[in-house]
DNA sequence: CTGAAAGCGCTAACAG
DNA sequence: CTGTTAGCGCTTTCAG
């Protein structure tokens, strides 16, 4: 077994509070005592015990981090912000998937309660009355990221999802087209469907641009099925001529989707996207789309929990992140992007 | 402060060695007995404290995984292989990002361990002699996820890099390329410079092809950098007429770079990458590559720690899986691949 | 500036 | 089948 804080005692011929003492930066240790304890630490190759020190200090330095799933190059982006922000700040990050699955979501809270993490950053689907119960039973700061809670009970940190895609859509009904497809995950997902159908309406009405469903496609947030909804809109009598998508790979989805048919992007139809992922600039022609700061919303969100985690003052626990579109080629009428 | 087991044993009338072995499914208590305590732990809500219990027990049912960097759509799909299995045997994962910086690395290393993880997942670029004596300095298991070391002194799941860079590279020479260009990371890294590099000029050797450094261009693994790098070859004399990428992402700015100079894709240019990431399909013409089951590595890798783990026998503890080249449409010659 | 002592909440023998 | 009793390794008063 490994050194413990008593053997570094006896090695330095001093109590364990003095060892404790000098590992943990206290001051009022003499000089010439630290630095025999230094040398026992040193001798022995002293590593204190995290778990111990957790138990008794009733602090892990540890927060746990519910995410939709890690392999998506959208929740990947987020977790590098968390977790750069985290380090930082001396924490650890306990990295859980739940593929937005309730059942799921709320067997890692408890999880992650009873590892007595000292924060949870949760980033999911639909916040149920479920969820807020099992939020609520601890007294655990919780933050949630680019997750959209009705109620603002929770704090929290987002853009503002209705408007960005009310920005997107209006922009390209100013344009003059009247033919506006949306490829969208499904409708039940408070941001990806709902937030962003809402934005996508809105912009249709103030610009008086009849609504017609046949322009609306629900894929489930993957490349193939928007590559598939193409087929849908392709075959309308009235074929949109311009398509904004809920996320940039939906977005290259619908690109490819066209172009394998023969359609020109931008000349016969114009493509929005929205998150400006990686993705964005990795396509020719390179994406337009609606700029969610992955990163930012990561790294606010875990310096947001890490107040809450160290009693700082709070100004706003509800943080909306600003949002732009970044205009590149699959949209005319603009400066031409140069790559 | 929540309920802890003397609480419980109080409500249930009985000890709390009792109440322990209900909440470890201990199966000798009496049906009886276990329906009080279960009652008891239902009215309290009680959580189990997995901190003390790490303490008590020596077992922390958590593993520490160093991985470069999440947000790369490469090791983000490794992660998700690891967790996965994490999950299935019960574990849970603090994530780390080390961006391959071996002074980050070791101090993870060190974390990790006062964290008293019970294992630990090291994916990184090399593997110094520092590297092994921190790695040897605590009796935790540690195995190697696409990453190479020389002594195979650690456990370790990889694909024979060497002889998939020499099957990509053998496939183009074979169909007559004189003049075979690479895009490699840097040299010093072990995967993805040195031992693909190898491979490359292995298979210019047997096929008799005149190796030529200038055809060779050290990128940073970026997207853009692999843009840039089209620059020095489309500017040389004897022109590359096939491209192999040690990467999918710096295959898709070879293909981007060589398009935007009008060059055609395979016609003028064929080009092979590598690790088949979800972005070989994602580009047009669809990307041939270099097969690494990526989510297969993280996964085999979390099995294989698990064994250590939980004291099994372990058959073989350097794992090698195999790997094929993925046909697609950068290359020619080949039944043309439907999207 | 330093030491003694009381836990933190749980597991794991060991009795009975 | 159930209870008692030591710790696990560290933090944290409280004295001195």
């Amino acid at each position: 077994m490994s050194a413990t804080i008593y053997d570094v005692a006896d090695e330095a011929k001093v109590s364990m509070a003095t060892v404790s003492r000098v590992v943990n930066g206290n001051p009022n240790v003499k000089p010439a005592t630290r630095k025999k304890v230094l040398n026992a630490i040193e001798k022995l190759d002293y590593r204190p015990n995290a778990v111990a020190r957790g138990l008794a200090s009733k602090k892990t330095t540890t927060v746990g981090v519910i995410i939709p799933d890690i392999s998506s190059i959208f929740f990947s982006e987020l977790a590098r912000g968390i977790e750069d922000i985290a380090t930082m700040y001396k924490y650890n990050i306990i990295l859980c998937n739940s593929d937005k699955n309730k059942n799921k979501e709320i067997h890692l809270l408890n999880t992650l309660m009873e590892k007595q993490v000292d924060g949870i950053l949760f980033m999911g689907g639909e916040i149920t009355e479920e969820h807020v119960e099992h939020m609520r039973s601890s007294s655990i700061p919780i933050v949630l990221a680019a997750t959209y809670h009705e109620d603002a009970e929770f704090p929290s940190v987002n853009i503002d999802y209705a408007q960005a895609a009310f920005d997107a859509v209006d922009y390209l009904a100013k344009k003059g087209h009247a033919r506006i497809g949306m490829v969208t995950g499904t409708l039940e997902d408070p941001v990806n469907g709902y937030q962003k159908f809402k934005g996508y309406k809105q912009a249709l009405a103030e610009n008086n641009v009849p609504f017609d469903e046949s322009l609306i496609s629900v894929c489930d947030y993957t490349y193939d099925s928007a590559i598939e909804s193409v087929q849908d809109f392709v075959t309308l009598e009235n074929k949109p001529t311009a398509i904004f998508s809920a996320t940039d790979e939906m977005a290259l989805g619908v690109i490819h989707g066209l172009q394998d048919r023969g359609l020109r992007i931008p000349d016969d139809v114009e493509v929005v996207g929205f998150d400006n992922t990686r993705l964005a600039t990795m396509v020719r022609p390179t994406l337009t789309t609606v700029v969610q700061p992955m990163y930012d919303i990561g790294a606010v969100s875990m310096r947001l929990l890490t107040k809450f985690m160290d009693n700082e003052m709070i100004e706003e626990q509800n943080v909306v992140l600003p949002h732009q579109i970044e205009y590149r080629n699959t949209t005319t009428h603009q400066e031409i992007v140069k790559e």
